[in-house]
DNA sequence: TTGACAAATGCAAGTTAATCGCATATACTA
DNA sequence: TAGTATATGCGATTAACTTGCATTTGTCAA
């Protein structure tokens, strides 16, 4: 476990307290979490914190790669840790549950296309649509 | 060039000018349209038509796999044409530029994943964000 | 060809995600 | 501990998308 206060200091970002939870709760979770999840977990941790706030500090995370943005067609931004080793998700179109998935090796494929399109590749995304294994039963 | 009439009236669909119009778009582009480019193209074809009705359009087309919606970190939906083969996105992050790529191979992953996460995967969406060719200068 | 009916559209209102401006509060630094 | 840059709260605003309802329009059968 390290110390979230430093990280954000040495990023030059002010570690206020909703900073330091919201990277606390990104540590945490398994599956990315959207503002309103983010803003009940503050409320949890008696922070009470505006909407537009809460936005803000997603932003500023995610342009510092502390946090990062995924899409997963619900019209709206998850977010989970910047530095979460690579990994993709299976999202179940039955429950909605969002799992996530390892040992892809789509650097080898990202290497391929950068030499073949000449495109730099700083990120990419990958989900999975289906239906989980409870939902088939 | 097939008969987008029928390929309506086979899924029970009404063949409306605007349906229609949508449908020889989605054929003839080359990367993912939004909402506001559907209604340019049909202004252009002479075919008024409202946002709601072509939100209600697109979504009828993604449910009946007609299109497929595309997400680039917007905060909006684009669309292409459901049967296209296989591929997936280049985006520039600089100039916004969207390129296609091919011959990916997912198909193996998916097998893999299948087997070994016990879940059922209908479809995915990859897409990679970085730098193009032209903007590298 | 026409007439009837189910379904598509237009319009207006509503919802939700996200942004922005500005006054106030607060984390950092010296 | 006081000063300053900046983060936050609040309210207003925008953009994407949805919904309800009256009207229009494809489709199909007579």
């Amino acid at each position: 476990m390290h110390d979230c206060k430093e990280e954000l200091r040495d990023m030059d970002l002010k570690a206020t307290p909703a900073r330091l939870a919201v990277l606390r709760l990104l540590e945490k979770i398994d599956k990315p979490v959207d503002v309103a999840g983010i803003i009940d977990y503050l409320r949890q941790q008696g922070i009470k914190a505006d909407p537009a706030t809460v936005f803000r500090i997603m932003n500023l995370f995610t342009d510092n790669g502390l946090a990062k943005q995924i899409q997963l067609k619900e019209g709206k931004f998850r977010y989970e840790l910047g530095a979460k080793e690579d990994h993709h998700h299976l999202i179940c179109e039955n429950c909605g549950a969002i799992e996530d998935v390892s040992d892809c090796n789509i650097e080898a494929l990202e290497k391929d296309i950068m030499k073949k399109k000449k495109f730099f590749i700083k990120h990419h995304s990958l989900e999975f649509f289906g239906v989980c294994n409870k939902c088939q039963h």
